[in-house]
DNA sequence: GCCAACGTTGGC
DNA sequence: GCCAACGTTGGC
């Protein structure tokens, strides 16, 4: 799951009550559906700074909530704003997100490097989505990285 | 700041 | 339903 660490950062979790964060903002239908219907309690996250001098992922979370309405939809001042958005009807939904693990920062540079994440969706050419599936192995890999020295 | 690669919007 | 125009993401 991709933040921009200049809006929240694996810090700014860390500070929060239970290291705990409502994942508001998506506003991408593909994105929206993974956190409403494939997202269970318990799955575990890459929590990856996005738009930063040092893309990458910079620690471990995991989903403890199931999908609820974003609130930041019906805010009429706030820049999530979405005027066809109703209480009744939402349209986006979020889960709650506890950082548990603060890590080295994997770079993005350093997965690319890594044959064995070759076929992860968030490297791929083009990809732009906030939240992207990772396999088992996939984050088995990026842990493994996360307890090498820095590259 | 550039630009590739999207996703969304809206006229028809 | 098509598709051109436009807006956004995000690495570089």
């Amino acid at each position: 799951m991709k933040s921009e660490p200049s809006e929240v950062s694996v810090d700014d979790v860390l500070a929060m009550p239970e290291a705990t964060v409502p994942w508001f903002g998506v506003r991408n239908y593909l994105a929206r559906n993974y956190m409403r219907d494939r997202m269970k309690v318990g799955d575990l996250v890459l929590f990856y700074h996005s738009s930063c001098p040092e893309p990458g992922v910079a620690g471990l979370a995991k989903v403890v909530s199931k999908a609820y309405p974003d609130d930041t939809q019906f805010d009429s001042k706030g820049k999530y704003f979405d005027p066809k958005a109703t209480r009744e009807e939402p349209r986006w939904m979020l889960v709650d997100i506890k950082v548990t693990k603060k890590t080295r920062l994997v770079s993005l540079a350093e997965m690319r490097a890594h044959p064995d994440l070759a076929s992860m969706i968030v490297l791929q050419k083009g990809n732009r989505l906030s939240i992207t599936p990772v396999t088992p192995d996939e984050y088995a890999t990026v842990v493994g990285l996360t307890k090498k020295a820095a590259a």
